[in-house]
RNA sequence: GAGCCCGUAGCUCAGCCGGUAGAGCACUUGACUUUUAAUCAAGGGGUCGCGGGUUCGAAUCCCGCCGGGCUCACCA
């Protein structure tokens, strides 16, 4: 069922209305009481609670550097300017954690230095609010690096609580449902989301490097192409078309590619795909695609290597990574076996010998996997590597000699008339990479289509669609090239020993809260 | 979509062979100018996820629903 886009415009986009008009009102919480109290406190004083700026001259990791041979109990003439987020207070407002996102500096409230009006304030402060500190800097007696606080100036009071300040906010729904509050208590969180970031930037720097154009490509699209999978639908109001949120860029870099904007290019961005959530997927999912003229797949698996143990090396120190307990090594050269060939080892069954769909579909069931009596070589050869080999792969591996049939926008291999120039990396039993010898010949991607088309209508919802604009764009002549994709937030999952894809998503995937 | 598990104060948790709710942190008030999970004293705070059932009596047992987690299915 489509959804109705028509009717109040100011009901139609956020689910069921928020009750909006009672959000100021009659305060149901003790904890907000006091502070909404205290913030009249403030502003009685004449102090903006809220202020546009302050004029910082530190941050704590900064001071913890440059002080870090400071004796203890000695005070310097240095003067600066902290800020940060009230964590802790002791001594009734005497000595304050303030946590900037480089560290902790402690700030010494001294009755000598600090104004009636000023004492006045430190005893309206909260644990959360986030303040600015002007003072000296001095070590205590007992090591701590301390800022003796000469102005004191609320950035913005907090009106309600911080979660517990020693074991943090265990909960999984509130860390997902209000990521900030994990954020400012759990540091793993941070780290986690901090990695995330620097992977994604030494995986840009190396393309950059190796001369890779930067491009993107639609969001919305009229088909969804390049990819497998069961997408979401939107809608355009004054197009009055429905638009497909994109399962892959592929088809789209493809025609860059034709047009010749770059030799090399890629797109790190979004994708959705309208499935089932696990630890393992989310909805929107991040994808390095990339592609390369005039080299061929096993250039993609030199530059899966390179992509994958430099974002390791960035992640860590070395190549070498902890997942869950196990130790994996991702040092290139990664091993390297075609499909056929893992299945066998793993099975006994010796999938190249066998020449009918008939045949390869018993030898699969025989093995408990169901297959539709439709399906053919290729889906029964990839159904018993998909459900029997697949989570095996711990160490990394380049798995090559796809089927043909699961392969519409790859070249055949050019021993192997059954099989195709595609390979996917696996690392943990996930799949990490999937890249090809990309097919150029227009000719023969419309027999692909024609053969995708055909499954759709024998009932596989996630077989690709006709693109004919795509194949004139092939007709027009694209270069022998070399694509691939790696998973972002699978790999940032390995490289940051994360057990489930909604650490490594700011904001992931949840059902609205009714 | 299926199975299993979870939901108690703002947070972290205890209580659960049925007798009507507790701790620590946080909060309020007071003491304290060299503390750092500060400490000490006193105090306030709960439709025990929601609804129904069984029962003299339900946080506790049963059913349904909502939300979440894990596993499986889906994700070729």
């Amino acid at each position: 069922m489509l959804p109705d886009f028509a009717g109040d415009p100011a009901t139609r986009y956020n689910g069921p209305a928020q009750d909006w008009q009672d959000m100021t009102g009659e305060d149901d919480n003790q904890f907000r009481a006091a502070r909404l109290d205290k913030l009249g406190q403030l502003k009685a004083l004449g102090v903006d609670p809220y202020p546009y700026a302050f004029a910082r001259s530190a941050e704590a990791g900064v001071l913890e550097e440059r002080y870090a041979d400071l004796a203890p109990d000695s005070v310097t003439a240095d003067r600066v300017a902290v800020a940060g987020r009230v964590r802790a207070m002791r001594n009734g407002g005497m000595f304050i954690d303030l946590h900037d996102s480089s560290g902790k500096i402690q700030i010494f409230s001294d009755k000598k230095l600090l104004s009636e009006q000023q004492l006045a304030v430190v005893r309206l402060l909260d644990l959360g609010d986030i303040i600015g500190v002007e003072g000296i800097v001095r070590r205590t007696r007992r090591g701590e690096l301390t800022v003796n606080a000469t102005e004191v100036a609320v950035l913005a009071k907090a009106l309600l609580p911080l979660p517990e300040k020693y074991h943090g906010l265990a909960d999984v729904e509130t860390r997902y449902r209000q990521r900030y509050l994990d954020l400012i208590v759990n540091e793993d969180s941070r780290a986690v989301l901090r990695q995330r970031s620097r992977i994604i930037a030494s995986i840009r720097r190396r393309l950059v490097e190796r001369g890779f154009l930067e491009v993107e490509t639609p969001m919305l699209q009229a088909i969804p192409g390049g990819a497998a999978a069961k997408p979401f639908i939107t809608h355009h109001n004054a197009l009055d078309i429905d638009l497909y949120l994109r399962i892959s860029p592929e088809l789209f870099l493809k025609r860059l590619l034709v047009g010749g904007l770059s030799d090399k290019l890629f797109e790190i961005n979004r994708n959705f795909r309208n499935e089932g959530i696990s630890p393992r997927h989310n909805p929107e999912f991040t994808l390095l695609e990339l592609y390369q003229a005039y080299v061929d797949y096993e250039a993609m698996m030199e530059m899966t290597e390179h992509l994958v143990t430099e974002a390791a090396l960035t992640a860590g120190s070395t190549t070498r990574i902890v997942y869950g307990g196990k130790a994996i090594e991702l040092a290139a050269p990664w091993r390297r076996a075609p499909m056929a060939a893992l299945v066998l080892e793993h099975t006994g069954i010796d999938f190249l010998a066998i020449d009918s769909a008939a045949v390869a579909r018993a030898a699969a069931r025989r093995l408990g996997i169901e297959l539709a009596d439709t399906a053919d070589w290729g889906h029964a050869l990839y159904a018993v590597f998909n459900t029997r080999v697949e989570s095996l792969l711990i160490e990394p591996i380049h798995v090559t000699g796809f089927p043909r049939e699961i392969s519409p926008l790859t070249k055949t291999d050019r021993n192997d008339p059954r099989l195709t120039e595609r390979f996917e990396s696996f690392i943990n039993g996930w799949e990490i990479a999937n890249a090809y010898s990309e097919l150029n010949d227009p000719q023969e991607q419309l027999v692909r289509f024609q053969a995708q088309m055909r499954e759709r209508e024998l009932g596989d919802e996630d077989a690709q669609r006709l693109d004919a604009d795509f194949v004139t764009a092939l007709e027009h002549g694209m270069p022998p090239a070399g694509g691939l994709g790696i998973g972002i937030d699978r790999l940032v999952m390995l490289l940051t020993d994360s057990p489930s894809i909604r650490d490594v998503i700011a904001f992931p995937t949840l059902r609205p809260k009714g």
